[in-house]
RNA sequence: GUGGGUGUAGCUCAGUUGGUCAGAGCACUUGACUGUGGCUCAAGUGGUCGGGAGUUCAAGUCUCCUCACCCACCCCA
């Protein structure tokens, strides 16, 4: 049986890699024109950094993570997300003491263990920004811009940002404790999921698509009314300074992350073209993660796009072959061993060029020089060697023209320019 | 982890109630055009019909098991 990839791993192959070229390089063009600046840590982390950081009582930790030991008996891990990592990595390396406010951004792979489905993989690949070092809503403001700018520069089209926010820590315990109350003697009233949610993570309930458990929370206290005077500021502050930014958004009061880091602004961005998983990119605030990774209080906010659904969304095929400038196309041993030489020197002068290793016929290097998208062919067999001339074949028209071998590759390199 | 669907050529897919069912289109190779691409025409190379058991004179087709993929749930980017 042949080796094939394992469950919910793909290749990307010549052919789709432009698209995926493409949103990478706009990414970091624009991450760089806001001041973000790359990091790349390491896909394996401890284990422990995760657990600390997106909650141990997460479905992420408790049943998603690909952990194992090594050989020294560590546990390791996976990463499954960008942002521990990144928090870890400015502490350890004291990015704080350079400077107050630190931003960054990262491109790369992330894991989790789930079944695979449209727009979910095990190995996915996130584009991530974080601002660490600010309590300030503009930062918030920023970080959604940013998200939007990006959308916009690349064309996409037709997607829905969504906001809410979560409240501080301390307003998100006070809300979970109402919550629980209020639904104390209404558990039987809850899906089987939602009895689940009740014990394991109660505010997840609020995200539940079952009409009982809909219709229950509509008189369920609300987080917006039961988080303090700060956050409220904090929240309206930000909406005021999206307004002022041309930012369109809704005030979703059901989005609520699921990695325990988030506090305050919590926001996503959905897109039609996807298929039940239909977030491209989802991020908010973190007040807490740094200190909980063992630094001090520091403010913090950031997102992640999906980028596998991200291009999913733009559904647009970008095509990724180059088209060559000249292909060489020769008959005979002693032809072949000055094309080769020629093919060669075009290269590193800027001209790119190919040929066949095959000794195929005439016919069969003009339909692969086609194939290719060769601006033109250059013809060598012995007739031309013999008068010291190739003859330069403009593809486009078909006009031919011999040129002596001495003059070729500055030939050639005029017609680029 | 739980459901449902689908596996036939490199790709997209036909294949009737088990009995010329190993097929088509595209792609690829070659030729028509002895050293010149695209268009046309012709020929050709591609398959343990996902894998394994079973029923049968006979299985791509029926039964069971298994694997993979897809979609959905949980959860999430």
């Amino acid at each position: 049986m042949m080796i094939k990839t394992l469950r919910g791993m793909k290749d990307i192959l010549p052919d789709e890699i432009g698209i995926w070229q493409y949103v990478e390089n706009a990414a970091k063009e624009l991450f760089e024109l806001f001041g973000y600046r790359e990091i790349r840590t390491p896909i394996l982390e401890e284990t422990s950094l995760f657990v600390k950081g997106i909650g141990e009582g997460t479905d992420i930790v408790q049943k998603e993570m690909y952990s194992f030991k090594d050989k020294g008996g560590r546990r390791i891990s996976l990463r499954p997300e960008g942002t521990a990592p990144v928090v870890r990595s400015y502490l350890e390396n004291n990015l704080n003491k350079k400077e107050a406010l630190v931003k960054l951004y990262y491109i790369g792979p992330m894991f989790r263990s789930e079944r695979p489905q449209a727009g979910r993989q095990r190995q996915f690949h996130q584009m991530g920004i974080e601002v660490i070092g600010s309590d300030s809503f503009y930062v918030d403001a920023e970080v959604i811009y940013l998200m939007k700018a990006y959308f916009d520069r690349i064309g996409l089209a037709g997607y829905t940002i969504k906001i809410n926010t979560l409240g501080c820590s301390k307003d998100k315990t006070g809300i979970k404790k109402e919550l629980t109350r209020f639904l104390k003697d209404k558990t039987n009233l809850l899906c089987k999921d939602c009895k689940v949610r009740y014990k394991k993570n109660i505010l997840r309930i609020f995200d539940c698509k079952v009409e009982g458990c809909k219709a229950l929370l509509r008189s369920a206290p609300k987080i917006i009314d039961a988080i303090c005077g700060d956050c409220k500021d904090h929240f309206a502050n930000l909406k005021k300074t999206l307004e002022s930014l041309k930012v369109d958004y809704v005030v979703d009061p059901y989005i609520v992350r699921g990695l325990d880091y988030y506090t305050k602004t919590a926001f996503e961005a959905t897109h039609p073209n996807l298929g039940s998983q239909d977030a491209i990119c989802a991020g908010g605030r973190y007040d807490n993660l740094v200190r909980d990774t063992g630094g001090s209080k520091t403010g913090a906010c950031g997102f992640a796009i999906g980028q596998d659904r991200l291009i999913m969304a733009l559904g647009s095929k970008r095509e990724s072959e180059k088209a060559l400038d000249l292909y060489v196309a020769v008959l005979g041993e002693v032809p072949y061993k000055e094309g080769f030489r020629l093919c060669n020197g075009l290269r590193i002068n800027g001209v790119s060029s190919d040929m066949d290793y095959q000794n195929r016929s005439l016919k069969a290097q003009m339909r692969q020089a086609n194939r290719r998208g060769a601006k033109y062919v250059a013809i060598l067999g012995e007739d031309e060697l013999q008068k010291d001339v190739i003859i330069l074949r403009n593809m486009a028209d078909g006009q031919q023209r011999e040129i002596k071998i001495n003059n070729f590759i500055d030939e050639v390199k005029k017609l680029k320019c």
